[in-house]
DNA sequence: CGATTTATTGAATCGACTCAATTGATGTGG
DNA sequence: CCACATCAATTGAGTCGATTCAATAAATCG
């Protein structure tokens, strides 16, 4: 839970009351999974909003022959789509990478967000935002960067996304991912993956290695993967509905 | 504005002073502008959400070297993020295609429909989970697709999503992209795009001439194109939410 | 510790790209 | 309404980034 109001944080401050709610409405109904489980399987019906806890996950989506593609990582703090449970059935499965622990939150908790807590209101619609912005940097990813500059932009959201969390040392961060799940969200191959971390380990940008990123200098990564953070909108523009206290 | 009503129709079935509502919020600051013009640019402080009456418009993103990456195309009925404004500048570029028409709907209104109007609430919520579920449809096929794989479920998709706007007569639709738009919408060159058009064209797939598009059969592209329209949710699940007239 | 997953390397191939030139449309002003 | 200018589409040839297949090395786990 603190990692979500940590997150929401760098956008609208929120009160203590606004905390004790989010903080309630996550302890209620708390799941945990294994690594590479899946939590919910395309066609299946949304019934609650997932609340990440712990551990990383992925949504992906699948073809009849087989290839797959991971269409967007869930960190510690994030939330899958609000409302989704207004749909009849999933378009895509969402599966661990990690252990996994999440809330499930229920459409009347949204409810009594959104006609009582403005504040917690507006910082879940930025979350939404700042999600679909990823997406459609990942659009562009995948359209435009070369494999090298992918896999650098790539590192770069991740690592200022755990940062947002709470979840980063000074230049390191827990990184997960075996180079096959890199290869199906980047839509390269697994060898040529392998081949592109050679190339950002030689060039000193990242270190990689038993599950652990290093940055050594984020700014020059950051450069090789085109990366502009202004996507992530980690501006503290909700300020006039800032909480006093 | 009737595209959206008829669009939203296929979800919730709304009343006729719904239907009233949205066509004064439409009528009221109307806006039009000339094919190759920017809507809006990446930088600008976002200030009303967009809804387009008619013409293509897109989203892109381009990168300091030029590099452009279109991430979406907005047709008629199309609504872009609800509660923009909350963000302080966009991370993308709104451009149109042709001459385009678009309503630019307030803060105020959608306070408005949030509290007092949950069937148009309803139906706006929706919308944008249809359209973030777009967005990763077209990860995927970035990811995973082949060119011609691609193409053929850009067609699919475009069709489907003119036809729920009423805008395609039986096998055919308006069609103003060039080739080299779709180019930049499918990471693909300009080149290459020409050479799977003609591939398309001589496995009579599509006819593509003079700004019109005919799909002599829907059902064998969508198969081309490992097409599934679930991502659309074009089920009418609504239904507890109809309005009685 | 053996078993299984993950990472690494080499070699051959192919899908898609670039560059460059040509043809065909479209549109505008005189 | 034609002539010219511009933009869009097409074709050919050579190249390169990324793939596939296959084998090996190194981690990780029960």
């Amino acid at each position: 839970m603190s990692h979500l109001i940590r997150k929401l944080e760098h956008f609208v401050r929120l009160s203590g009351a606004d905390r004790a709610i989010l903080g309630r409405a996550a302890a209620e109904r708390v799941r945990n999974f294994a690594p590479r489980i899946d939590i919910a399987r395309e066609g299946d019906r949304p019934r609650d909003v997932h609340l990440i806890l712990a551990g990383w996950a992925c949504r992906y989506k699948q073809l009849e022959d087989g290839r797959r593609q991971i269409v967007s990582f869930f960190l510690p703090g994030d939330i899958c789509d609000l409302n989704v449970f207004i749909l009849r059935e999933m378009d895509h499965s969402i599966g661990t990478i990690t252990s996994v622990t999440i809330a499930d939150l229920s459409r009347e908790f949204f409810d009594e967000i959104f006609v009582g807590h403005p504040r917690i209101a507006t910082a879940f619609w930025w979350e939404g935002l700042v999600n679909s912005a990823i997406q459609r940097e990942w659009t562009m990813s995948l359209g435009q960067r070369t494999a090298s500059e992918r896999m650098a932009h790539l590192f770069c959201e991740i690592f200022l996304r755990l940062r947002l969390a709470g979840l980063t040392r000074e230049d390191s961060c827990d990184f997960p991912l075996t180079q096959a799940d890199l290869a199906d969200a980047m839509g390269l191959s697994k060898v040529h993956v392998n081949r592109t971390l050679q190339e950002l380990r030689s060039a000193e940008l990242i270190i990689l290695k038993g599950k652990i990123l290093i940055v050594p200098n984020l700014e020059q990564l950051m450069n090789v993967g085109l990366f502009n953070a202004n996507y992530l909108h980690i501006d503290h523009e909700g300020r006039q509905l800032d909480a006093n206290d």
